[in-house]
DNA sequence: TTTTTCGGGGGAAACGCTTTCCGGTCGTCC
DNA sequence: GGACGACCGGAAAGCGTTTCCCCCGAAAAA
């Protein structure tokens, strides 16, 4: 018995091998606990079976959903998956991109917001440029700034809708935490929320920047409310900062939504814990892992896909009298 | 100049390569975008550079936090890892340390739980020898059931030691939320947890079983609640039930901890943003990460190694008068 | 019966790298 | 001046699969 019957055998080759000789391996196999060599199936037929992941922080509840999703996702389709964490660090994501393309991963999947900084945008660009080029596949969640498929979420849109809808609670002032500067998502809901109110003529708002996780919100809420402020509601442009905020609020005393409303944007599963209820913008998060998987492995052109976010009033704003 | 040359100065080689070609090498890797194969490097060098991990579930906390600081450790080390997610499924475990013993991965780390199902940790456990007898490490955070390096946390002694700060609060009767049958995770502390309670000369708690989530935390202190109880004090054996439990009990209207203490075990990060801060058990998470992530990849002799756990008394405890 | 066809088995090349071994070139030390 | 050693480049042998191609025997067609 050769090496090729046994191989055509343990793997769904189109040829079909005798009955006995198929046993004869199959048994073999079993017994000895053989397993074939991944890496070695890879270089023959230069075509992996793992999936890279690209996420910034798996601990913050909006990329775990996300990888969450993207693992489940890939395993249905007998993929495993490989995952890297940047921690908002643009370099560590080419880096990872770059790890991901000598693995020679069959897809990558990209979540988390771009910068605004041109050079290492473009750097990405080639470096999804060269995976692709050889042969690669890789879909990103967040702007469509790399060549790649990309799934949008409405975050314009989505913050526009919310300015609105806090409007139409009675509120007039406004503060936004808006993260840091210079990344897409945050500055985007930031023009979103504002375009709302500009569109009802109300007075811009507020604006307190700070870091885009929940002590970045802890922080941002702290410093207003302790300068002293007359807004009456409060609009951190991500969930975990929302949280951040909630618990420096709480903290300082202050009464949500008695003497402030206060609002974010993701709709985390870790919300529903929240008291009061964060009132939010949802975006479907295991649906934009799942998807962005489909993307990664499709075989269609290149394509942007816009994800529609939906306001979501809870407890954490008030009607103002 | 030949493949071996430029295989010398693309990867530490012993050997030196003379200067002038060595900078040829390099600048047309640059140029090219030439990554080393490192399927094909696996393969020649029969030595991967991935990290195995399984987890039961991303978007739990508990192992998010794990999974974050596995990564992390991985990456400062130059290794890749790759996730599986199991659901609790036993069988989808055993399935990944196989895909994951295929892929040659240099070592493996299992976070969760131990099932008490003897033949299916067996399976497992023959699974992991096999791994080990190719050459691989393994290194589990749980029950040390498997024959490998295992992170075990204080659970008995955790869950004992909280059962006597809360009597110290002046509760006698409790009830736990004690998870599946079956989890010697939850066993543990349902154990370690009356074995406090008993050497105290206190009643044993009342039992109430349910899924190790969430939505199981909820669902059995609603019940409890709903059926009308006496006691002053509820233990879930984790926090993610503890928050579950919570929310239960805030959806019916029961005030926590005015007519109800409650307590959960391993300080997940997202309990600090809970309100009433929930009393628990607090487990080093990332650095059980980090550790076993050490373990997996160290030389020495396979070792057992505990961890402590930490009363913490939040307010969702109250001392009784 | 002879010729085709066809299904299944085996040999060997190829995948892209690492690494050992070999040979050649200098420089240096007696 | 010769011998020795340090150093460096190249050829070639794997690593474990897959896959192309050839071959053989049996069944089907002539």
């Amino acid at each position: 018995m050769s090496l090729a019957t046994a191989s055509r055998v343990l793997n769904g080759s189109t040829r079909q091998v005798g009955k006995v000789l198929r046993e004869r391996v199959q048994r073999a196999a079993t017994e000895l606990g053989y397993t074939t060599n991944r890496a070695a199936q890879a270089l023959a037929r230069s075509a992996s079976d793992v999936l890279g992941l690209v996420v910034h922080d798996l601990s913050d509840p909006y990329f775990a959903e996300i990888a969450n999703a993207v693992v489940r996702t890939a395993d249905a389709r007998g993929l495993t998956v490989m995952v890297g964490t940047t921690f908002r660090d643009p370099e560590a994501e080419i880096g990872y991109v770059a790890t991901l393309r000598a693995q020679r991963v069959r897809a990558i999947v990209l979540a988390g917001s771009r910068t605004d900084d041109e050079a290492v945008t473009l750097r990405l660009r080639t470096e999804l440029g060269r995976f692709a080029a050889s042969g690669g596949r890789a879909a990103v969640i967040g702007q469509d700034l790399l060549g790649v498929d990309t799934l949008v979420p409405a975050n314009r849109t989505g913050a526009r809708a919310l300015a609105v809808a806090l409007a139409g609670l009675g509120h007039t002032r406004f503060a936004v935490l808006s993260g840091p500067p210079g990344l897409v998502t945050a500055a985007d809901r930031l023009a979103g929320f504002a375009e709302g109110l500009a569109a009802l003529g109300l007075p811009p708002p507020r604006v307190v920047p700070g870091a885009f996780d929940r002590d970045g919100g802890y922080a941002a809420a702290a410093r207003l409310w302790s300068e002293g402020t007359d807004v009456t509601c409060l609009f951190a442009v991500n969930d975990v900062m929302a949280t951040g905020a909630l618990a420096a609020l709480r903290t300082a005393g202050a009464d949500v939504p008695g003497e402030i409303s206060v609002a974010g944007f993701d709709d985390i599963p870790t919300l529903r814990d929240l008291t009061p209820g964060l009132t939010t913008v949802r975006l479907p998060l295991a649906g934009m892992g799942r998807r962005a998987v489909e993307l990664a492995l499709g075989t269609e052109a290149v394509a942007t896909e816009s994800v529609a976010a939906e306001v979501v009033i809870r407890e954490s704003t008030r009607r103002l009298p």
